[in-house]
RNA sequence: UCCUCCUUAGCUCAGUUGGUUAGAGCAUCUGACUGUUAAUCAGAGGGUCGCUAGUUCAAGUCUAGCAGGGGGAGCCA
């Protein structure tokens, strides 16, 4: 059986080769039959279906058939034959089974029934072997598959940009410490603070929030570049859209003014929607009948639609004339709540939103800003379901501008010095947008909750796995 | 971090104004069935009612604290 090469059950599906003898190897999802049949369904996660295996009891050990549990790992090596029943095309007729792995009944936490999402998050080892998880996982790396081949079909530079930073100047919330210091008992200064001169980097150091400012470094001299990698935020965020540890995508293109930014933005959207519906479609079938019986319909909805471009002070007065009973005043200058934004996309317009030029003192200070000295030019891109899915801007190119926003929101020049150099030499306009992986993955497969996007998510009082 | 709800069999849940032996479906085990599709049918086993303290003649049920989880909000992607 060794000898021989296995098929993936994806391939053998769709094989045309009846009568020729294969080998499979998997894991099995039930065992059905009676005295004289045994029918073995088998998933090797290369495809949402399953491969019937058809054992003869009288051409079988009786302990090896036992042995074959839901949940157990096997070997199969028989001949591919058409089905005589409903429910699959091929099936194979069993010669030899070799078991790779037992799994006890009494104990194995997957049935042949459906779990909950919430229980299958506290076995997330073993929740990759569900119908649910293996299609969420295919359609995850399909996404990210998707975003290298967009970025490089249009001469993006996929850039690496540090995990570990010595700044905290992207300014987007709690950061965590990295450090080799023994927390019990840590060198200090004369005044009593840790003494991170000592620590293995000789300054106090941090996981990353965000790529960007590197990446429009890399932006200033590769004109097309993009990072995809984890980043890390400390807030204590107990919701289904938050993660401690999360995935971004960052593309900064130089010569991009704001509306450049935007429709690229579109486009990678919709180019990213339009590969998942053409590449995972048994996937998202299932999950639509498990879980979100409009999710495909929504999905070819947003790629056949323009999304609606407004200014936020445009958005303002939608809200301020909407008559709605909002719990948060809306005045311009507020940040947009999530009431608010849900309003506009899914009541008033319908369809995904683009909001540009945000008052200048809710957004950070690398922002491009406007003549009119009150706004920036931000745009966030607003989906139905999740909200925010995209944030970005075109970038200040201005040195005195930028240094002087720098030192209106007392952020430390010794940081960001390199930052401020790339304005000091050869500056160009640029723009780059932040958009969340999962943020993302939740809407493009009907989910709700962010943590069942992740394999092993990480949460506030949960490292687990 | 705030608000709110939940925690009973392996899983999903029911359990009346506090009352005597805590139930169901699925799963598991045993048996039946010549091809099943989350197979079907019959039977069996399976419980520290999240933990701790309290009220009461009596607590799964009421009260408090703690732990874990869900939803909403904030922070943000």
């Amino acid at each position: 059986m060794e000898n021989m090469k296995p098929m993936k059950v994806r391939e053998l599906l769709k094989s045309k080769e009846i009568g020729k003898e294969v080998l499979v190897k998997g894991w099995v999802r039930t065992k059905r039959g009676n005295k004289q049949v045994n029918f073995i369904a088998v998933n090797d996660g290369s495809i949402i279906h399953n491969i019937q295996v058809v054992a003869e009891v009288a051409a079988f050990n009786d302990d090896l058939l036992k042995q074959i549990t839901t949940g157990s790992c096997i070997a199969v090596k028989g001949i591919l034959v058409e089905s005589p029943a409903q429910g699959q095309p091929v099936e194979i007729q069993a010669k030899e089974i070799e078991i790779y792995g037992t799994a006890d009944p009494e104990t194995y936490p997957l049935q042949k029934k459906g779990h909950s999402l919430e229980f299958l998050r506290e076995i997330a080892h073993l929740r990759p072997r569900t119908n649910t998880f293996g299609a969420i996982f295919r359609i995850r790396h399909a996404v990210a598959f998707a975003i290298h081949k967009y970025f490089n079909d249009h001469g993006f530079y996929y850039i690496h940009s540090p995990i570990i930073t010595g700044s905290d100047a992207e300014g987007a919330g709690a950061l965590f410490r990295v450090s080799i210091l023994d927390p019990k008992d840590p060198p200090l200064k004369p005044d009593g603070s840790v003494n991170f001169a000592e620590d293995f980097f000789g300054k106090e150091t941090k996981l990353t929030v965000s790529g960007q400012l590197e990446a429009e470094l890399a932006a200033l001299a590769l004109s097309q570049v993009y990072t995809f990698a984890p980043t890390f935020r400390a807030e204590n965020s107990n919701t289904p859209r938050h993660l401690a540890e999360f995935w971004m995508i960052e593309p900064e293109i130089a010569f991009y003014d704001n509306n450049d930014n935007m429709d690229l933005a579109e486009d990678l959207l919709k180019y990213l929607i339009q590969y998942v519906l053409d590449q995972c479609k048994d996937d998202l079938e299932f999950l639509q009948k498990m879980y979100d019986p409009e999710l495909i319909e929504r999905l070819k909805f947003v790629i056949n639609t323009g999304f609606e471009r407004r200014t936020y002070s445009e958005a303002i007065d939608i809200l301020k004339a909407s008559g709605q009973p909002f719990e948060y005043h809306v005045e311009w200058g507020i940040d947009l709540q999530a009431e608010h934004e849900k309003y506009l996309v899914e009541k008033y317009y319908k369809k995904p939103v683009i909001l540009t030029d945000y008052p200048r003192e809710i957004k950070a200070f690398y922002m491009k800003q406007n003549d009119d000295g009150k706004t920036v030019r931000a745009m966030d891109v607003l989906f139905p379901k999740i909200g925010e899915v995209i944030g970005g801007s075109q970038r200040e190119e201005n040195y005195e501008k930028l240094l002087s926003r720098i030192r209106e929101m007392h952020i430390p020049e010794k940081d960001v010095w390199w930052y401020l150099e790339t304005r000091k030499f050869g500056t160009a306009p640029h723009s780059g947008f932040g958009l969340g992986f999962e943020r993302f993955i939740i809407f493009i497969t009907g989910m709700s909750n962010i943590r069942d996007v992740i394999p092993f998510p990480r949460t506030p009082q949960n490292a687990e796995f």
